[in-house]
RNA sequence: GCGCCUAUAGCUCAACCGGAUAGAGCAACGGCCUUCUAAGCCGUAGGUUGCAGGUUCGAGUCCUGCUGGGCGUACCA
C-alpha cells in the first residue's frame, strides 16, 4: 500500500517536472507514512512541503497540483489536503486487507526483507571473562545482542556472532590464586586470602570440583581437575573452563548461542599483538616514555596517548584489542558491532584511534557500538544487589529461574540501550495485565482459542473462502489491525537500522492492544460463513505477525495459556 | 575539570534517522463476564517534553549554553 502510494507520488512529481512546476533537479526522497489520527487517512506525505521552496509556492497550491496530477487507482479511494500541506490518502478497503493474504503468503517470511544481501556483519557481545557466573548487565547485553543479530538476519545479513574473552591476563592470575586458596581450605576472612581475590561462593564450588577431578568441556575442550593444590597453571585452566562452562549453561538457559568464541590468547599465540606492535611502530605514531611504549592516539581525537606497553614488558588490555578488531577487518566484516557496557565506552575513541593508526584503509566510524547503561533490579520495591552464590552481584541464571526466559528476554530487550532500566522482579512475574510480555502472549493464545472452538464446532477454517472475502474486513477495529500489520516490515528494518531492538517489542505491544481491542468489539464465531472465515483469516494473520516479531526477540508464542 | 549517556503524565516507559492535537501501561475514579480465554475491553482524569536561546514552513527529535542524574576519566579489563 504505501510502496503504492510512493509510485503514484512519483509520477506525479515526475508530470509536474515535465511541465515547469516543480525544477527538473529537485529529486526529493519521497516519503509518505501512516498517519497517527484516523481523521487524516491511512497515510500521509509531506511532499508537498519539502519541494515548496523549489517550486516558489505555498505547501497547499502545491498539495493541490499534486493531486491533480496523481493517476488514478484503485487503491486509494481518497487524497485530501490538510494543515500546513500534508496530502492524506484514504486507503480503499480491499487494498488494506490485501495485506492478510500478504501475510498468508509469506508466513514466516512476512517482515523479513534483503536490504543487507551480501553484507558481512559480526555482532561481538557479552564477552565475559571467566571469572565468574553471568550478572544482569551481561544479562542485558545478551538480549540486545541477540535481538540486534535476530534482526540483522531477518534483513538479509550474513551474521556472525561472537564472544571474546580473556583467558590469560592478570585477573585470570587472581582467579587462580583465589581457587586455589579455596582448595586449600582458606576464606575470604582468612589472613592469607588472596588481595582482591573473588570472594563468592561459587569459587568453593568451582574449588571442590577440581579437587575431584571432575572433567568439564568448554568452547570444545576437554579439562580434568588435576586435584592438586599447588599446580597452579592446572588450577588457572581447570578455573577457566569451568567457568566458561557455567556461562556456557547460563546462556543456554537464556537461548543466546554464539558462532565464534573468541580467545585473547590466540592474539598472543598466533602473533597478533606483536604484528600489530610492529605495524603501529613502523607507521611512527608511537614513542618510548618513562620506560613504556606509548601510542598516539590523539593523533586520531584521543583526549591523551595511551599506553601500549608496560614499563614491565607486558601489554595492557589496550593492545589485544586493537589487534583484535584488526582481525575482525581481516576477517572482512565490513559491519562490525560491538554491544557492550556503557562503563567500557572509554574504549571506543581508543580502539578507533588504534585502528586508524594502523593505516589499513580502515573507515574512521568503525567499528560501531552499542553500549547499553546499568541495570538495577528490584524487589519488593528495593534494590537488590546481592546474589549468595556470586556475592556481590545479581546472577542471570537466578533471574531467568525466578521470572523465566521469555519474560527476562523482554524486560533486557524492550527499552532502549541507551536509557538506564530498572528491572522490577514482582512485575515480571506478575500474571496480569501489568505484564507487557504475557498481553502479548495473550493476544496470541486468543486466536489459537478461538480457532479451537472452530474445529470443535465443525467450522474449520477456510482459507479459500476466507481469502476470497476479505473486503467484509470493514469495521474500524479491523482495519486498525491490518494497518498496524502493514507497518511491521518497516518496523523490523528500520529497528534493524538504528539498532534498535526495543521497537519490534513496542511494535508488538501496539499490534496486541488493535487486536485485543478487535477482539472485544467484533465477534468472529458468527454464524455467516464468509464473515466469520474473513474475520478467522485476520486473527490468524495477527497471530503470524506476533508470532515473528517475538521469535525476533527470542521469546516464545504461546498457543494457550 | 574533561568525555560519553540521559532528563517526556504521580510511577515505569514509547514516539518509525524533523511532521498535524506528544502516546501506552501502572497507580486513581466509573463501567463491561447466561456470547469466541476478564492474563481482556470501554470511559474519566492526568503534560510549559529539565531551563534558556537558535536553525525552519514545522522541533520531544537537530545546534549552542545552563542545571540535575548515571558512567568513565589507570603502565586494571
Amino acid at each position: 500500500m504505501k510502496e503504492t502510494i510512493i509510485e503514484l507520488l512519483g509520477q506525479a512529481l515526475d508530470s509536474l517536472k515535465a511541465d515547469g512546476t516543480i525544477p527538473s533537479d529537485a529529486s526529493p526522497q519521497i516519503k509518505v507514512d501512516p498517519t497517527k489520527d484516523k481523521t487524516h487517512g491511512d497515510y500521509a506525505s509531506n511532499l508537498a512541503m519539502m519541494l515548496s521552496k523549489a517550486a516558489g509556492m505555498k505547501p497547499r497550491d502545491l498539495a493541490e497540483k499534486l493531486i491533480a496530477a496523481l493517476p488514478a487507482s484503485e487503491a486509494v479511494s481518497k487524497v485530501e489536503i490538510a494543515g500546513p500541506g500534508f496530502l492524506n490518502f484514504f486507503a480503499d478497503t480491499g487494498a488494506v486487507a490485501d495485506i492478510v493474504r500478504r501475510v498468508f503468503s509469506e508466513g514466516e517470511q512476512f517482515g523479513h526483507s534483503e536490504f543487507g544481501r551480501g553484507e558481512k556483519v559480526q555482532v561481538e557481545f557479552v564477552s565475559a571473562n571467566p571469572t565468574g557466573p553471568l550478572h544482569v548487565g551481561h544479562g542485558r547485553g545478551a538480549a540486545v545482542g541477540d535481538v540486534l543479530c535476530r534482526l540483522l538476519s531477518a534483513t538479509g545479513h550474513d551474521v556472525t556472532r561472537e564472544f571474546y574473552y580473556n583467558d590469560a591476563g592478570a585477573q585470570i592470575d587472581n582467579l587462580a590464586l583465589s581457587t586455589q586458596a579455596r582448595t586449600k581450605g582458606l576464606g575470604p576472612d582468612d589472613a592469607s586470602w588472596p588481595e582482591n581475590g573473588y570472594r563468592g561462593d561459587y569459587i568453593s564450588e568451582l574449588a571442590a570440583s577440581y579437587m575431584a577431578g571432575d572433567t568439564v568441556e568448554a568452547d570444545g575442550k576437554q579439562v580434568t581437575g588435576a586435584a592438586d593444590t599447588d599446580d597452579l597453571d592446572a588450577i588457572r585452566v581447570f578455573a577457566v573452563a569451568y567457568l566458561r562452562h557455567e556461562q556456557d549453561l547460563d546462556l543456554k538457559a537464556f537461548g543466546v548461542e554464539f558462532d565464534v568464541y573468541f580467545l585473547e590468547s590466540s592474539l598472543y599465540s598466533e602473533g597478533k599483538v606483536e604484528e600489530t606492535v610492529k605495524r603501529l611502530v613502523d607507521n611512527g605514531y608511537t614513542y618510548e616514555d618513562d620506560g613504556a611504549l606509548w601510542l598516539r592516539t590523539t593523533d586520531f581525537g584521543d583526549d591523551k596517548d595511551r599506553v601500549m606497553r608496560k614499563r614491565d614488558g607486558g601489554y595492557t588490555y589496550f593492545l589485544p584489542d586493537v589487534a583484535y578488531h584488526f582481525d575482525k577487518w581481516q576477517r572482512g566484516f565490513t559491519q562490525v558491532i560491538n554491544e557492550q557496557g556503557a562503563d567500557h565506552h572509554s574504549t571506543v575513541t581508543r580502539v578507533r584511534a588504534g585502528l586508524q593508526a594502523l593505516k589499513a584503509d580502515i573507515p574512521k566510524g568503525w567499528p560501531d557500538y552499542v553500549l547499553h547503561q546499568m541495570v538495577t533490579v528490584m524487589r519488593s520495591g528495593k534494590e537488590v544487589k546481592l546474589s549468595k552464590r556470586a556475592g556481590s552481584y545479581v546472577t542471570l541464571r537466578d533471574l531467568i529461574e525466578e521470572v523465566g526466559r521469555d519474560a527476562t528476554r523482554y524486560f533486557l530487550a524492550a527499552r532502549r540501550a541507551d536509557s538506564q532500566l530498572t528491572f522490577d522482579i514482582d512485575l515480571a512475574r506478575s500474571q496480569s495485565n501489568d505484564n507487557p510480555v504475557y498481553y502479548i502472549q495473550y493476544a496470541h493464545a486468543r486466536v489459537h482459542s478461538v480457532l479451537r472452538k472452530a474445529d470443535r464446532e465443525d467450522k474449520s477454517f477456510d482459507e479459500t473462502l476466507a481469502m476470497a472475502q476479505l473486503t467484509l474486513l470493514t469495521s474500524d477495529q479491523e482495519k486498525a489491525v491490518m494497518n498496524r500489520m502493514a507497518q511491521f516490515p518497516d518496523v523490523v528494518s528500520h529497528a534493524a537500522r538504528v539498532r534498535e531492538p526495543q521497537q519490534v517489542a513496542q511494535y508488538l505491544q501496539d499490534l496486541s492492544s488493535d487486536f485485543h481491542t478487535c477482539y472485544n468489539a467484533v465477534k468472529v464465531m458468527v454464524e455467516d460463513n464468509a464473515t466469520r472465515n474473513a474475520r478467522l483469516a485476520l486473527g490468524l494473520a495477527t497471530a503470524q505477525v506476533i508470532r515473528n516479531g517475538l521469535a525476533l526477540l527470542g521469546v516464545s508464542a504461546p498457543e494457550e495459556m
